[in-house]
DNA sequence: CGGGATCCATAACCCGCTTATGCATAAGCT
DNA sequence: AGCTTATGCATAAGCGGGTTATGGATCCCG
């Protein structure tokens, strides 16, 4: 079970690298799929703080990628939608992702990759259970 | 590959929630496999800076989990060495996070949770060998 | 209209990580 | 010995990710 730690540390780490970060390139990809959204709602789905995701969506801010508007409905909402620059960093960075965890899985032997293949989508899936069930 | 994102930031909350974190947890583990060590050596091997490692050890050492000894040999030295505290509290945590993980794949079908077995060691060993080559 | 609920921002804090510095000891060279 | 260089560690400053506690607006409803 220590192999889930390097590995994650791996990861985080060589996601850090592109420029954006597994929770800016998450928020930015939900808002790319899901189009605006409220800034509790995002951090709901995101599962973190509101702080957290008013901070989080300040740095997108500052950087470009993401936009505030006011919600026209009410008074005291925020929408946060992304920017097209956003929209394009996000991508580009997805496919820089996929290519540092593809170069990884291609040091693997046939039955590993198909393993790594199998496993890690059913491993999302039960987090994703998990965390709608408590 | 959105899957990954999910998942790194599960492990790393679920880490964290025990009390230790991912890296604390790793280094305190390494510490209790090959025993006491220089700061710097730590620092290579667990692959942070040498001012972070410094941060680190200090926290740990706040905590009681961690010592400092002078190296005799070396006047400008510092040995590591984890506390029996330290190695007890790394062990139950060890066993909390074994447990969440397991929790987390029962909720698969049984090939799902073959291809997890053979996956995870997998990537852990394409990681160390990726790191050890750059 | 008034009071509770909701939305967001701010403040203050911890952890993880970095680079840039500085200080002390070690080692090597003359 | 003495001077220089290299090594080991600590400190400072700064960013991102995360938290709780708090406060100000706005909404909604009796």
């Amino acid at each position: 079970m220590i192999a889930v730690e390097q590995l994650v540390r791996y990861v985080r780490h060589s996601a850090t690298a592109g420029g954006l970060s597994t929770a800016a390139s998450s928020a930015l990809g939900r808002l790319g799929r899901e189009g605006p959204q409220r800034l509790t709602e995002l951090a709901r789905a995101e599962n973190v703080s509101q702080p957290n995701m008013t901070q989080l969506v300040t740095r997108l801010e500052r950087a470009g990628l993401v936009r505030r508007t006011a919600d026209r409905t009410d008074g005291r909402g925020v929408l946060v939608e992304a920017t097209d620059t956003g929209l394009e960093v996000f991508r580009q960075r997805r496919a820089e992702r996929a290519h540092a965890l593809q170069q990884l899985v291609e040091e693997l032997s046939e039955p590993e990759q198909q393993a790594v293949m199998t496993a890690l989508p059913a491993l999302a899936r039960a987090v994703q259970d998990h965390r709608s069930r408590s």
